[in-house]
DNA sequence: CGGATTACAAACCGACTGTCGGTCTATGAA
DNA sequence: TTCATAGACCGACAGTCGGTTTGTAATCCG
């Protein structure tokens, strides 16, 4: 089980990449199978080998991203002591990130539609979420009960902000609001 | 010009209306012209007639549907003096509009994918933002230069509440979190 | 070696969106 | 009253797309 697991996985990661970025440059709906066919040179047959449909290369796709995204924050929150601050910084580094066309189309605006809400959420509690939570949490500065809440709403938040950046907001400018909007949450100052 | 326009107005308005009940129940996707033609007995030729398309169709669904929220938000908030008061009674009674099913699939989950991010926003700004940020400026507890980011932030975390509260959290204890978060946010208290 | 499994190929199917030529009828001017 | 026009509506059709099925070659493993 090696030769074949090996080009079995080649042509996963092949299809994942171009997947990745025609997903990205036109949205899922505006890409079809066919294109990936065809830019992969794949067949359907194969395709359909390795992925149930366009949904799962979808959700493939997006769970990659995803991931990639999450260990770029936490290389950007390592060391920091300061809970606050990690959390401040965490936003900052996600919001550039979300800069990123491939992050904003495919993580912000398709996946909710694409995979339904539910989904999304519960894929989203194992990223971007989750961390979100934890790091607020460990501030201690907003009451236990509405933790979860407050985690989404501040998580929804600092999305928006991302997407305006990414439609060609004066980038020093939101990231000062959204500082600013931290502070206000957490009581600071 | 009235027995025709008004016929065509009837159409356009029953076309409306069953297309907005089907994209509220299985998503902009798993809706197709095909079964909105069946429901309303018109053939294809007069549909396309009245709407451009398919996603033409769901724009007039959007608007109308938007439309509706804001009048009720306008209600709501109407004779209320104390701006902070009226900003914190509008979002409350956006996030139980946001409960319907309606609402929430259509604004809140398809809406941005369909017509993109930008015209999304565009119609936006006319809606439910345009509202939300002129009630936030009243209140003058955010500074001018970071009214519009706020707004924008506000409105998202609100918009996520909702989305919550739809999913099935505890009515009662999402809107407790929602004003605690207001008052952070107004630095009130 | 030989059956089982995996990777890939290609023809094919049903469903869907959007187009196009055409019909019917209300309207308003001649 | 007549008649040209324009708007409402019809239904066949083409093209595309997602997904299925059947088939083949290579690899793995007992």
């Amino acid at each position: 089980m090696n030769l074949k697991a090996e080009r079995g996985a080649a042509t996963r990661d092949k299809v994942l990449a171009i997947a990745t970025r025609l997903f990205a440059e036109r949205g899922y709906d505006d890409t079809s199978i066919e294109t990936v066919l065809q830019e992969s040179g794949l067949s359907r047959g194969a395709l359909y080998h390795h992925y149930a449909g366009k949904e799962a290369l979808f959700e493939a796709v997006l769970e990659a991203t995803e991931s990639a995204v999450g260990v770029k924050i936490v290389q950007a929150i390592r060391g920091i002591k300061d809970p606050a601050a990690a959390l401040r910084t965490g936003v900052l580094a996600w919001i550039r990130l979300a800069g990123d066309p491939v992050v904003k189309r495919i993580v912000l605006i398709d996946a909710p539609s694409v995979l339904g809400w539910e989904r999304w959420r519960a894929l989203e509690e194992r990223y971007s979420f989750g961390m979100l939570k934890a790091a607020l949490g460990a501030t201690g500065a907003v009451p236990a009960e509405h933790l979860d809440l407050h985690a989404h709403m501040l998580l929804a938040a600092v999305n928006e902000s991302a997407l305006l950046v990414a439609r060609g907001g004066d980038h020093s400018h939101a990231e000062a609001a959204v500082e600013e909007f931290l502070r206000r949450l957490l009581r600071e100052d």
